[in-house]
RNA sequence: GCGAGGGUGGUGGAACUGGCAGACACGCUAGACUUAGGAUCUAGUGCCUUUGGCAUGCGGGUUCAACUCCCGCCCCUCGCACCA
């Protein structure tokens, strides 16, 4: 039986790549740049499976495309190394959290070496390493010192499971993003950036991002969540104290029957101290506080709340309405009390339904009042103001404007813009972490650690315990006041590793560079990242931290751009029995064990194959020997032809035959489909099945020397350029032809094929002929044919005689080198 | 509820600005070669009552022509969700 010996092929170019390096990179300002970026992973230790497989595979095919079209391509690799994995390990295991990682590491890089992708280890990097989080502290530093840094006593998320805080972003559904368990509330001084100085420019720049999915710029929009509206007073009845309220619906402000705020609210507080209301009301805030997130942000539960007995004067009608405490009212958001209007706002509605409380129209459909009696939900869409005083007969629309204009020269109200994005939280009560470079001192109070003192180091010569390790730690801990040189304590919580990831990318520009964050000129050459490649997981997360750290670097003068990442792409996941494929669901099919068996080449090429990449991909074995057979068949063509196909640059003669004519326009078409598919949005499984097109035209010619066998330089020509064009998919393979094809030198430093226009062109295309829009006949005809002549020949087919009839046509449609259809 | 994406043969998936629906594969069927076939090669393969008819989630519409555009539904995936 012929062989393809792909694990000689491919062990063969595993040693030639090691040696030559193909990943290392400097800058070349005579070169054009391309830099490509894989989302580093967190080395989890565990091995490598198809989903890892997929992600790599998509970065690696772009970056060998792009070295072959002559770009200077980075690929660097990395660690997101700190994390809480880690901790759980050293728990359960006794391994310090420090060498766990490291082994982790090192298993990680062995088996994506073994996997042949291009990468530039030497910028090798991980966010554990001192040396790279001497300037995670720097950059939290420069924060510090731009006031974007600080420190809050708030109530936050908190994971009890985890044992830490957790950032807005991390609560998913009300459990922790991590571990599933929902998260609970507490009152605690913690560590803050200030990322809602840059809500507005996070949100304009999405648009900037026109190589983005729509999806996650969408997802970002929502998350920032921007609203304009009107804030405004109301004061309470019989005292001097005045309630603020945000409204987006200030047309609805002659509706008011009640006001609500979160029970929390510090005015209930104040103003109900000496009153039985008050005991109650305390009770109640008392009772929601105890809600989980979960329960109290379910909108199926019926809302609850009570009459504080507090009344509140509408600015806007003198009229004096109750003050509800209400669980549906957050203190987070806005400013933790609202109007309430509850024939406008279906929340307002079902809570004034349950407590008795008035409906009161102030805006009618076009066509008719309504009745607040028989109203058996709010009336939310745009109509007419009625009862609103001056503005009756206004569309809401405009009166929205108007009335907001009058609060204002009244000095009643103003109009604001509310941001849902919160501040990030960024302390966490773990060790294994970055440690906030911050000392605290008795007389001095908070005082950030001096440039030169840093890195602070975490300490490694600890025995691993639960929680509090960094407290434990006397030689940790007891340091001298950087300012006044007096006993002091360091903090001891550590930043979340969303800090550590914020800005990774600009150090692998210059990642050994000991004396600043990074070079200057090496990150104005690579940056921004031309390609980025990750998981929808991040969509929020990472990516908007990134953007903010980009900012906030851009604002302080030292980077000259504001976007890190030019385009996006994210890929689908990998699937297995309907579940995302990972080592904790158990249903991983394992890379090195899929590579055993059918090679790297035909791992990458299933993956490649079996979906586009932005879409998930179910998991299913059958299919892989597909590509497998076709490498195959692939590699045996080039051996039963190199040896005709030798020496290169033999000329293609001019009046070549039908078959050689044939064959040089399918291989012009498919170099022009390749290069298509991969430019745009790396459709890589349709530029895969244009290559076996091709060899399935090539397969079926005569063998070499064979009667009607195509002439030599047109089949060199052919076996060239595929040669070229598989290589990015499948990298030993395409060497391999390659060198079959006598190539000295790597094909990765051969230029990507170009096509020729007039060779890929047609000389005959089928022109479809329809009777009354059913095809009915073909017609084969020279390109641009006159519309005329096809309609002609059109109603000379039999076939379309026989249908006539007898009849005169209605109308011919002729559409050139398509089609033509003859209407009856 | 709001937002985004999706629904095409037995399966994964193709189809440019509306112009031959099902490329390319998997699987299946038959045949060849074989002691053998889970190897390889060849042919076939959307469905049906086959000079034709019906088919891209369902129902309408626009058009000479609709997977593609418009209107109304259904289902699936993801994100956000009492944000005032």
């Amino acid at each position: 039986m012929e062989e393809y010996p792909f694990q000689a092929i491919e062990e063969k170019w595993h040693l030639k790549w090691n040696e030559s390096g193909l990943g290392r990179v400097q800058e070349d300002p005579a070169k054009p740049k391309y830099y490509c970026l894989v989302m580093f992973p967190y080395p989890s230790g565990s091995n490598l499976h198809m989903g890892h497989v997929r992600n790599y595979t998509i970065g690696d095919v772009i970056v060998r495309y792009k070295l072959m079209q002559g770009f200077n391509v980075l690929s660097p690799m990395g660690w997101d190394a700190f994390g809480l994995p880690a901790e759980n390990a050293a728990i359960k295991n006794g391994i310090h959290p420090h060498e766990y990682t490291r082994n982790n590491i090192a298993v990680m890089t062995r088996q994506l070496k073994a996997l042949d992708l291009i990468y530039d280890w030497s910028r090798e990097l991980a966010t554990c390493d001192p040396e790279y989080y001497r300037w995670t502290q720097w950059l939290f530093l420069q924060f510090y010192q731009a006031g974007l840094a600080y420190k809050k006593k708030n109530p936050v998320n908190w994971c009890d499971t985890c044992k830490t805080v957790l950032a807005n972003e991390q609560v998913i559904e009300g459990a922790c993003w991590r571990c599933k368990q929902p998260v609970g509330k507490r009152d605690l001084e913690q560590w803050y950036l200030k990322i809602t100085d840059y809500a507005q420019r996070l949100l304009d720049d999405l648009a900037k991002l026109k190589k983005w999915p729509e999806r996650v710029r969408t997802m970002q929009e929502n998350w920032i969540g921007r609203s304009e509206g009107v804030e405004f007073k109301l004061r309470i009845d019989g005292t001097q104290r005045d309630l603020e309220v945000f409204t987006t619906r200030i047309d609805t402000v002659f509706g008011v029957t009640y006001v609500s705020v979160a029970p929390e609210h510090p005015i209930l507080t104040e103003l109900l101290a000496c009153k039985p209301e008050g005991t109650l009301v305390a009770e109640f805030a008392e009772k929601v506080k105890l809600e989980s997130e979960i329960e109290r942000a379910s909108t199926a539960k019926p809302k609850q709340g009570m009459d504080t007995g507090l009344r509140a004067i509408n600015p806007a009608t003198g009229e004096k309405i109750p003050v509800y405490a209400a669980d549906y009212v957050l203190m987070e958001y806005g400013t933790g009390a609202i109007m309430a209007v509850p024939a406008h706002d279906q929340r307002d509605f079902d809570f004034a339904r349950a407590h008795g409380l008035p409906v009161k129209v102030v805006i009618r459909p076009e066509d008719r009042d309504l009745d607040p009696a028989g109203m058996t939900e709010a009336f939310v869409a745009d109509g007419v103001q009625v009862r609103s005083g001056a503005f009756d007969g206004l569309p809401n629309r405009a009166a929205m404007t108007k009335i907001a204009e009058w609060m204002e020269q009244q000095g009643i109200g103003r109009r604001v813009v509310n941001f849902r994005l919160r501040d990030w939280l960024i302390s966490r009560q773990r060790y294994w972490g970055c440690p906030i470079p911050i000392v605290y001192c008795q007389k001095c109070g908070q005082v950030p650690v001096p440039e030169d003192q840093l890195p602070v180091t975490l300490p490694l010569d600890l025995t691993y315990q639960a929680s509090g390790m960094l407290e434990s730690s006397e030689a940790f801990v007891k340091v001298p006041c950087p300012r006044c040189g007096q006993p002091a304590r360091r903090e001891t919580d550590t930043m979340d590793t969303f800090i550590d990831s914020s800005w990774y990318y600009l150090r692998y520009a210059s990642p050994r560079d000991a004396n600043r964050v990074f070079d200057p000129t090496a990150v104005n050459y690579w940056m921004p990242v031309d390609q980025y490649i990750g998981g929808i997981e991040h969509a929020i997360l990472h990516l908007l931290y990134s953007r903010f750290f980009t900012k906030f670097l851009h604002d302080r003068g030292l980077l000259p751009f504001d976007e890190p990442f030019a385009a996006l792409f994210t890929q689908g996941m990998v699937l297995k029995d309907g579940q995302v494929m990972s080592k904790s669901k158990g249903n991983t099919v394992a890379a090195d064990e899929m590579v055993g068996r059918f090679g790297i080449d035909t791992t990458r090429g299933f993956i490649l194959f079996a979906a586009p990449p932005e879409r998930e991909l179910e998991w299913v074995d059958q299919g892989v020997e597909g590509i497998f057979r076709f490498l195959r068949r692939v590699y045996l063509f080039y051996q039963r032809w190199q040896e005709a196909v030798r020496p290169a640059g033999a000329a293609i003669p001019a009046d070549l035959g039908e078959t050689d004519r044939q064959l040089r326009r399918k291989t012009h078409q498919t170099i022009r489909r390749i290069t298509e598919d991969l430019d745009q949005d790396f459709k890589f499984n349709t530029a895969i099945a244009a290559m076996m097109e091709l060899v399935n035209a090539l397969t079926g010619l005569p063998e070499p020397g064979a009667a009607g066998a195509p002439h030599p330089a047109v089949m060199r020509e052919s076996l060239d350029a595929l040669a070229r064009l598989a290589a990015p998919f499948f990298p030993h393979l395409g060497e391999e032809l390659w060198a079959m094809l006598g190539g000295a030198e790597s094909v990765f430093k051969q230029p990507w094929p170009r096509h020729d226009q007039a060779i890929a062109a047609e000389e005959l295309v089928t022109v479809v002929v329809q009777v009354n829009g059913k095809v009915r006949s073909r017609l084969e005809l020279p390109p641009r044919t006159p519309s005329a002549e096809v309609e002609r020949l059109a109603l000379a087919d039999e076939r379309v005689a026989a249908l006539a009839e007898g009849r005169k046509p209605k109308k011919v449609i002729v559409v050139p080198d398509k089609l033509v259809n003859v209407v009856f």
